[in-house]
DNA sequence: AGGATGATTGCCT
DNA sequence: GGCAATCATCCTC
């Protein structure tokens, strides 16, 4: 049981949305979503902005598939392609599956910072430049819809400088594996 | 509790 | 040549 791509043609806001509570793994490592960000075409802050290049071409491809680039030439960062043009970042996520094996990769880092942070999180799931363009929907991925409703809150997104206005960042209100908590008005 | 800093790759001006 | 969807560490209050 695994989200179709059809799940992912949708404007990424709406699909950043309706992944908190889902659970991602990788090699069957990971768990549940708590903390994601949403870019487009339309957004300054995204890498599409400016339309396809070498690095972010899964950007422009078919729904449903993954998104890894490099980021200040350290860590990488994985997002969930959508619409054309546009993708979800994923933030953070709850350590449920394959604990010892996150905290291997991790340095033995405390629990609630083993996938605190997108960095953070494609070490701990062992996500590399390799997974870039893979489908979601077969090995090594697997995306298994939340079990529960969760209480979503939304507001500004981290570590970008243009776009700072949108509120396309979606989390698990009062999780405590977010990489900051939420500021609510 | 909060601010500064270095690591280091790929892309754009 | 400068900056970026970051993180851990090393300061100073």
């Amino acid at each position: 049981m695994t989200l179709p791509p059809t799940f992912f043609a949708r404007p990424a806001a709406e699909v950043a949305h309706d992944l908190i509570g889902v659970t991602l793994l990788v090699e069957g490592v990971g768990g549940p979503m708590v903390e994601v960000e949403a870019y487009d075409t339309a957004d300054p802050a995204s890498h599409s902005f400016n339309g396809p290049t070498p690095r972010n071409a899964a950007m422009f491809g078919p729904p449903g598939h993954a998104y890894v680039y490099r980021i200040y030439g350290i860590h990488w960062c994985l997002n969930l392609v959508c619409e054309p043009g546009s993708a979800v970042l994923i933030r953070a996520l709850e350590p449920l599956h394959g604990l010892p094996e996150m905290q291997a990769r991790r340095g033995g880092m405390a629990e609630r910072q083993l996938c605190s942070g997108p960095g953070k999180l494609c070490q701990a799931l062992g996500v590399t430049i390799a997974h870039n363009t893979m489908p979601l929907d077969a090995p090594p991925f697997d995306l298994l819809p939340a079990e529960q409703s969760h209480d979503v809150a939304t507001g500004p997104r981290i570590g970008i400088t243009k776009g700072v206005q949108t509120p396309w960042r979606f989390v698990r209100r009062g999780s405590p594996f977010l990489s900051k908590p939420m500021r609510e008005a």
